[in-house]
DNA sequence: ATGTTTAAAGACATAATACTCTTAATTACA
DNA sequence: TGTAATTAAGAGTATTATGTCTTTAAACAT
């Protein structure tokens, strides 16, 4: 697995407040049950993501959990590094602790070159616009109704 | 973590292996030193290369183990798969079931081109052509040779 | 036959990740 | 002032990945 499930449930739950017209404050229960997350785990999520500054929160009735920052400014990549950390793309594909430019491991240029790509990818692609490419297949409704059909 | 540890010492095993000049048996206690990796986990490791076919064992004196087929035609994907089975490289980067085609998740089409790549380079790039790339960094001598200079 | 060398198999231990629940803190509203 | 709604924090459990050890089985040497 690339990312952790926590980094996918953070994806998904910042990709679904993006989508909102309004940037109004949700439950994350009522995110929970939009997205098939267990309440309880992804609050835990949520809070990493709000530590970050990417989300606020809001206690109390009508509270809840909004960007902080516009969709548009917020990239896959914050999001994975405020809940996996720096996460994958700094290691060696074989775990050598030495791998690097001096000291290549046999898979290490063909490697960086991947990395490179993903850690674009990542970096240039913000959740405002994987809202946009639809997130019908962020809602378990939408889901099962694809694959009972 | 793109590979798991397990696949890791699979890999750097195999193309250990790979490297030797005369494809006679070795002893997993002797890769364990030089890769510096714990012998009874390597052991369990090899067994799963064994039991795929990419190895093959031999018990008592002299015994060991050693690659079953040319170097040359052991793919870096063949040991991955071997090991952490049909892996990352099927799974939706958010880790929604339905992803696909049909139903794509807001990320499927740029990251299934990062995961076509991928696979395309672990399919193309032999343990033969890893150990002939130099090998130097996959036993620990010169890792921390490298390190401490 | 017996003992030594080796991998295989299985049991056990530890650590990391995923998940659940309870309690505390904050806010709104009656 | 008190109660309900909500997140935060922390404790606890479950599962999986990693790592260790012991026993068994195979092959060889004497």
């Amino acid at each position: 697995m690339l990312l952790s499930k926590s980094c996918m449930y953070g994806l998904r739950a910042s990709v679904q407040l993006a989508g909102k017209k309004d940037n109004t404050y949700v439950t994350i229960r009522e995110l929970s049950e939009d997205l098939d997350i267990s309440f309880f785990f992804l609050t835990k999520v949520l809070q990493r993501l709000t530590q970050a500054e990417i989300l606020e929160s809001y206690k109390g009735p009508n509270g809840g959990v909004r960007l902080l920052k516009h969709p548009g400014e917020v990239t896959f990549l914050d999001v994975v590094t405020a809940i996996d950390g720096a996460c994958t793309l700094n290691e060696c594909a074989l775990g050598l602790p030495g791998c690097g430019v001096m000291k290549p491991c046999p898979l290490h240029d063909k490697w960086s070159i991947m990395k490179e790509n993903i850690m674009n990818m990542m970096q240039n692609i913000t959740i405002a616009e994987l809202a946009n490419r639809g997130n019908d297949n962020l809602d378990l409704d939408g889901l099962i109704h694809y694959i009972i059909r």
